[in-house]
DNA sequence: TCTGATGGCTAATGGTCAGTAGCCAAGCTC
DNA sequence: GAGCTTGGCTACTGACCATTAGCCATCAGA
């Protein structure tokens, strides 16, 4: 066994080579495979104390590898931020399409958007905290987007508050505080926990009514099923 | 004019050579200058992102200069956050003991907590995005305080609860959706917007009430005047 | 069986950065 | 005015890192 796999250049030690298609990986996941790695340690450590040679081991291949697969870090991270604000709005579409009644828009709007923060917690906790991160143009798509899905809110809440539904001093700070609240479980939500997903939107958007005003006053007597 | 001030290792060329003892510069405000200058550039760009060069030049100086005031970048970091928690923690103190009834303290808890949200924003942003960056123990002490600030809160919700006085599912839900507004307000505040520190106060400590099913309905009718 | 595409790999490149070493001017104290 | 202290400075060190270059094994298809 003379042959040293490394060619001519190498040092002539036993390289631990891999073959291109390993058992269990099939081909198509890799790139899928590499963005929820980079997603987590994203997450886990920020986006500029993670290098590619982290996002390679976690994945089981090499830094350098990755560029078969992807064109750069910030690609990845753009990938996840444009995403992210994306399927929010998306969400949000399908939640206020389903209703007529303001104060049954908002509870939809309210308990989509705490459904995407505790189901997507990686992402939206990395959408929260790595704009600084994402380059521009963006940086400015994303914050573009954060700003037109902060207003579907806020128009929202003036829709309830002209019509005497909602009472609020300020629409703004309304939304604000709903959409506050939101990021929040991105950030101490995790799967198994004391609540469900279902759960934790249905109190949610119960509190967001109580927030403006919406609900007669202490209500929620009605346990704990959602819907 | 010959005589280069660099000194026989330097190159032959001008040297900007400041004095020890600037104009303007009062020496024992120069700690307190670098400690400014890396929290705004802490907040503005994120801690791994800015360079203890980037700090020497927003006070005027070369960074390897800042090592004569301060021991380390982290030493900066540590100091911002340690002393935010602190100042959370006794405002905390300060506000709920004012006051024998549950309602009223977690009026001036919330109010206290907004209050330093908007007021000293840069430390709370940097305070909540930069835990990661904190390396230990400090970040294990920061993170004990902030624990022990929320169980403040959520005592209290408890307390309210336990009398009557407030309504809610879950008091640790209803402690982070409180607190998760404040900390809302450290991103998008800003000083001389549409609101003043104490009608932002005033607002949230309503919220926040209405929140726990506290406030009997739409409540809210007494302007914006503080206290 | 050849050949091109794919996806690994190591090595190198070019850059950045925290922190250290050591120099020096100004000012204070004795 | 000698000498110490303070707080600048430049140069350097050691590390790290994204990305590129270029090599090669495997595999699919002709």
């Amino acid at each position: 066994m003379s042959s040293v796999q490394g060619g001519s250049h190498a040092a002539s030690y036993e390289r631990p080579y891999r073959p291109a298609q390993p058992e269990g990986t099939p081909v198509a996941d890799r790139r899928s495979a590499i963005r929820q790695a980079a997603l987590l340690l994203f997450a886990a450590q920020g986006y500029r104390s993670t290098t590619m040679a982290d996002i390679g081991a976690a994945v089981g291949i090499r830094g350098p590898s990755l560029y078969k697969h992807v064109a750069s870090k910030q690609e990845l991270l753009a990938e996840i931020m444009i995403g992210t604000m994306e399927q929010l709005i998306a969400d949000n579409i399908v939640a206020v399409a389903g209703a007529d009644d303001v104060r049954e828009r908002l509870r939809r709007s309210v308990e989509a958007h705490i459904r995407y923060h505790a189901r997507h917690r990686l992402e939206a906790f990395v959408g929260n905290r790595e704009i600084g991160s994402l380059e521009q143009p963006d940086q400015d798509r994303v914050l573009g987007r954060r700003s037109d899905y902060e207003r579907r809110f806020r128009e929202l809440i003036e829709q309830g508050a002209a019509e005497g539904t909602f009472h609020v001093q300020s629409t703004r700070i309304a939304s604000y505080s709903i959409l506050d609240m939101g990021i929040g479980v991105s950030s101490w939500f995790h799967e198994g926990g004391e609540f469900s997903v279902d759960q934790l939107a249905y109190q949610y958007g119960d509190t967001a009514l109580r927030m403006v005003g919406a609900l007669p006053h202490s209500g929620t007597r009605n346990g704990d099923e959602p819907e």
